[in-house]
Order: C-alpha cells, then structure tokens, then sequence
DNA sequence: CCTACCGATCGGTAGG
DNA sequence: CCTACCGATCGGTAGG
C-alpha cells in the first residue's frame, strides 16, 4: 500500500502520533496536540490524513497484519508442538519490541475504531489468535501438554506476551530473544507432561 | 471514609462512572454520559463529586486498597514459598472478580490521574508489587523455584492475572477460584525447582 | 437536583 | 502547508 520513501512527513505523522497514543490514549490525544509534535499546523494533518481515527487505523492495522504474517510459517513447520510454541512466542516478541509503543497502541486503542474497520480488525485478531492456539491443541493431542483447557492457556500465555509492550525497553538489558526464552521457558514447563 | 447506606445516589453514579469508563475508556466518556445513564442533569453530577477525575480517583483507590489489603495477611502466614504464591494468586483473582470492571479501569485508566494523586497511585501500586516479588524472592532462595530473574518472572504472574478483567463473566464456566487454580498450576509449575 | 450558561477545546474544512 | 474559521461538545459553575 504504501511506497518506501523513508521518513517522508506521513512517516513522521504516523511516528510521533503512536508515541502520543500511547501515553495518553486516542482520546485525549488532540490533533493539535500532535501537530505541534510535528511541527506543523493542526489543519495541515488533513492533507495527509482524512481523519484523526484513518491516522489509528494505520497503526492497528500495519500491527496486526505484522503479527498475523509472523504466526502463520511457523504452523506448517515440522517440529513437535513445544517448539512450534516457542517459535510462536519468539516471533510475538520480536514483532512487538521492533515498535513497542505501536503494540501499546495495538493493544490499548483498537476500541476506538468505527465500523467496519472494528470488525475487521476484530477478525485479524481472531485469525491469530487461532493460529496460536491450534498449536496449543495439537500439543494437547499428541500428549506434548498436559492441560484441558486450551483456550484459558491460549488466554495466559498471550497476556504474558502481549505485557511486555508495557515494560520493554529497547536499551534494557533483556534482548528481545532473551525475553522470548525466558517466557517460552516458564510457559511451555508449565503446561508440558514432560518433566526434562 | 464513606458510611454503609446501601445504593446511595453517589453510589450508583460510581458504578455507572466504572461501567462507562471500562467501555469508552476514562477521556472518552464524558460527564453528560455519565448523567444520562444515572438518571440526572449533566451539572447534578457535581454536587456529588467535585470534578470527573475525582471519580477516577474513587475506582482506583478503592480497589488500590483492596488489593493491598488481600496481600499483606499472607506474607506472614507459616507455608512454603509455593503454597504463599497461591494464595496470592487466589485473593488476586478473588478480588479482581468481584468487580471486573472496576479492575479494568484500576489498570487502564489510572494514567489520568493528576498529581499527587498519581505518585500516590504508583506508591501503592509497588506496595503490592514488592510484597508479591517477597514471597517469589523467598522461594528462590530456599530452593522452591529454580529461576533466576524474579523481576521478570514477577512481571509475567502480574501480567497473567490482571489480564483476567479483560474475558472474566461472572456468568461464565470458570469461577474465580477455579480461575486462580489452574492460573497458579501453570505458573508454579513453570518456575519450580521439583517435577511433581 | 435543575436550568442556563461560561470559556476552552475538540475534529474538521474552505480557500488559498 | 497555513490562516481563519465552523459547529459541537467538553468540564465545570452560579443561582435557585
């Protein structure tokens, strides 16, 4: 959709308005607010912009089709259900701590969408979550996991993830992978039958 | 500081304030609403509270003082490190499930607050954070977990739990102790030492 | 608890 | 991309 042309304004735009959104949410976050981060004039963002909600439509969804790309290889790979799981978790990580704030916004924002792109988004949502807990499942199935309700795992194990947008920092001393080990270490013991 | 007088007018609008709040989110909704659901003129509102944020103020101290409450007791009682994080885990759960929505806005909307409410806010915030990080921090050093960063893996529990406010029905399958047990078999599992 | 209102700020537009 | 402005709505208040 969009061409390269590195930090052109619309870049820019988009740049300093998920930094905003996400410390003080959509709602408070004025347009004017946002032009003088900027540097322009509040009337000047329509000329990039059609609406203060097309520039959160654009975060939300530039991240969930980011999420939805990453899970998707990983379910056809042949590897045993504990290291599809970590792979899963690898690459959640790596997606959200490329543009921390822009998961916070992803997360926290996505309610303020209008019709139909709420629905849209919603079914982005599902579609990713179903991939990951298809390979909750099959980890169930072939006696890899040791739990019987799937989705309340699916449900603990992406809210530990998904967390990580609050407290990450890209000059922190845990790394992006060493984050996904130590959580992929913690969750998988924790539902595995194994006992390694 | 308030008196019993069950379903008083300040009470109702409090609950209609957390309602609308855990929906729209604190800066979207707006006093008019608010009136409109409790049955009176926008300008009513304020002969029961001060200023919209002061209602804020209300929620999140309230349950601020719920959950410090529900902690503290356990801290001292004479079990094992793991059987101290369950209990946590359940009285966590317990009071996050009495009002779901009043916890939502807890963890979404405190941001809004002004000083020094806020500093007070974050102030107990870490009460309750240090006193869970005690009971892991013991368990590491006698043995009972075999982790090594209890920041982390204090984030991770954290993160678990709250994320409960989010799906929880009080009208659903799971109810809250049932919730706190397997959240805590995963979770204890995940960072013991043992392989029972 | 209502009526009537305040100044400020909001998202957005016209015309250049 | 700016200037100048729109109608709508915001949190809050005075006076009863």
């Amino acid at each position: 959709m969009e061409v390269a042309a590195p930090f052109s304004r619309k870049d820019k735009i988009i740049q300093q308005a998920t930094l905003l959104f996400d410390d003080k949410g959509y709602s408070a976050a004025s347009m004017r607010d946002l032009a003088k981060e900027v540097g322009i004039e509040a009337g000047s963002l329509y000329s990039h912009f059609k609406s203060k909600e097309s520039i959160l439509q654009n975060i939300c969804f530039k991240m969930a089709t980011e999420y939805v790309d990453s899970i998707r290889p990983i379910l056809d790979l042949p590897f045993n259900s504990s290291e599809k799981l970590t792979l899963a978790i690898q690459s959640h990580i790596r997606v959200l701590t490329q543009d921390p704030q822009a998961s916070s916004v992803f997360q926290q924002d996505w309610k303020n969408l209008s019709q139909p792109y709420l629905n849209e988004f919603i079914k982005m949502r599902e579609e990713y979550e179903e991939a990951f807990r298809q390979i909750i499942a099959e980890g169930i199935k072939n006696g890899e996991f040791g739990i019987e309700d799937e989705k309340f795992v699916l449900l603990t194990i992406l809210s530990s993830i998904n967390w990580t947008s609050r407290w990450y920092k890209p000059d922190g001393k845990l790394k992006p992978d060493q984050i996904a080990k130590r959580l992929s270490d913690i969750l998988i013991k924790g539902i595995s039958t194994s006992n390694k």
